[in-house]
DNA sequence: GTGAACGTGCTA
DNA sequence: TAGCACGTTCAC
C-alpha cells in the first residue's frame, strides 16, 4: 500500500492547506519528458563517494544490461557524443577543417603524423576518421567507452600540452564542451553522472550553452526529485505569495537539483564522486524510498 | 504571444 | 544568508 506522503513534513503549509500529494509524474509534460540520462534511483543506489569512475567509463555487463525506461533512451556518454557537442562548436567538422589544413592531428602519433601532416594530409585524416568512427564501431556504433581510454592515452593527453600554443579553440570552450580542467588535465565531464549528455539531457540548447545565448543558460527541473514531484502549491511560502513579481516556485516544488548551484559542490560531486547524495536529502529520499514513498 | 520559472543582482 | 525583484529563457 502506498499512499501518498507529505514529504513538506509536518510544518508543510501544504498539510494545513491541502493534502500534498506526490504525484509521480512531474507536473509539467515537459518533465514527463525528460531526459534525465539517470533516475533518482541511480543516485540514491549509488554505493558511495569513490565511484568507479572506469566503471563510469566501461559499464559493467550488468550496467550495461541494466533495464532502461523505455522512454528514456540511455546511452553512455561517448566521444562521438562529444564530438557532437551541444555548444553549437562542431567539434568534428572543425577538427576536420583544420587537419585538412595541416593545423590538428588527433590522433596517438600526433606529433610525428603532425610533422608528416604537410607532406601528406590523406593518413592524417585516416586516422582521425578512424578515430571519430572506426573505434567506435567495434563498441557498437559509436559508444565507444574503450574510446576514451584510447583518448586519454592519446589523443587528449597528446594535444593537451599544446593548448595553450596552438589549439585552435579556447580552453574556455572546453568547458561548454564537456570537458573541465580537473588536476591541471582536462577532462570529460562525461565520466560523471552527466557529463555532455547530461547537459543535452537537461535541455541546454546550444545557444543556451554559450553558443548565442548570452552565456545564461536555464537548467530544467530534474522531475524526479520530491519536490519536482509535488503537484500543488503551498500558496504561503513567499515564492508563492510573491509570484507575480518573484517569477519563482514554490519554495517546496523548487527542485533539489536546482537548489543546487552549478559548480557548487554538489553539482561537482557528479563528476568527482557522489559525496553530497550522502547528505540528508538523500538519506532522507532513501528512507522514504524504502517506505515506498517514492515507488513508481 | 503567454505563462512558468530559472538566473542573478541587490538589499536587509 | 535569505528574500525580493526583474530580466531572461523556454515550453506551449
Amino acid at each position: 500500500m502506498s499512499t501518498a506522503v507529505d514529504i513538506a513534513g509536518p510544518s508543510s503549509p501544504d498539510q494545513a492547506h491541502s493534502s500534498a500529494k506526490i504525484p509521480n509524474e512531474p507536473l509539467r509534460p515537459s518533465l514527463k519528458r525528460s531526459n534525465h540520462p539517470y533516475s533518482l534511483s541511480h543516485y540514491i543506489s549509488t554505493p558511495s563517494p569513490a565511484v568507479d569512475v572506469k566503471g563510469l567509463i566501461q559499464p559493467s555487463p550488468a550496467q550495461e544490461q541494466r533495464p532502461t525506461q523505455p522512454s528514456k533512451p540511455r546511452r553512455a556518454p561517448s566521444w562521438p557524443d562529444m564530438w557532437e557537442s551541444p555548444s553549437g562548436l562542431h567539434l568534428a567538422h572543425a577538427a576536420e577543417l583544420l587537419m585538412r589544413a595541416g593545423l590538428l592531428a588527433l590522433t596517438p602519433a600526433t606529433t610525428e603524423q603532425a610533422s608528416l601532416g604537410a607532406q601528406s594530409s590523406q593518413p592524417a585524416k585516416k586516422e582521425a576518421a578512424e578515430a571519430k568512427g572506426g573505434k567506435g564501431d567495434g563498441e557498437g556504433g559509436g559508444s565507444g567507452p574503450e574510446e576514451d581510454e584510447e583518448d586519454s592515452s592519446g589523443c587528449s593527453t597528446d594535444f593537451q600540452p599544446f593548448l595553450g600554443a596552438w589549439f585552435p579553440f579556447s580552453p574556455a570552450l572546453f568547458p561548454l564542451a564537456g570537458f573541465q580542467m580537473g588536476g591541471g588535465h582536462w577532462r570529460s565531464t562525461a565520466v560523471g553522472a552527466e557529463g555532455i549528455e547530461g547537459l543535452v539531457a537537461e535541455g541546454y540548447s546550444p545557444s543556451s550553452l554559450g553558443g548565442g545565448g548570452g552565456g545564461r543558460r536555464k537548467r530544467k527541473r530534474c522531475g524526479e526529485c520530491v519536490p519536482c514531484r509535488r503537484q500543488t502549491n503551498c500558496e504561503q511560502c513567499s515564492s508563492c505569495r510573491n509570484r507575480k513579481r518573484g517569477h519563482q516556485i514554490c519554495k517546496y516544488r523548487k527542485c533539489e537539483e536546482l537548489k543546487r548551484k552549478p559548480g557548487g559542490p554538489g553539482f561537482d560531486s557528479r563528476v568527482s564522486g557522489f559525496d553530497l547524495r550522502g547528505s540528508d536529502f538523500t538519506l532522507g529520499l532513501a528512507q522514504e524510498r524504502s517506505n515506498g514513498a517514492l515507488d513508481g
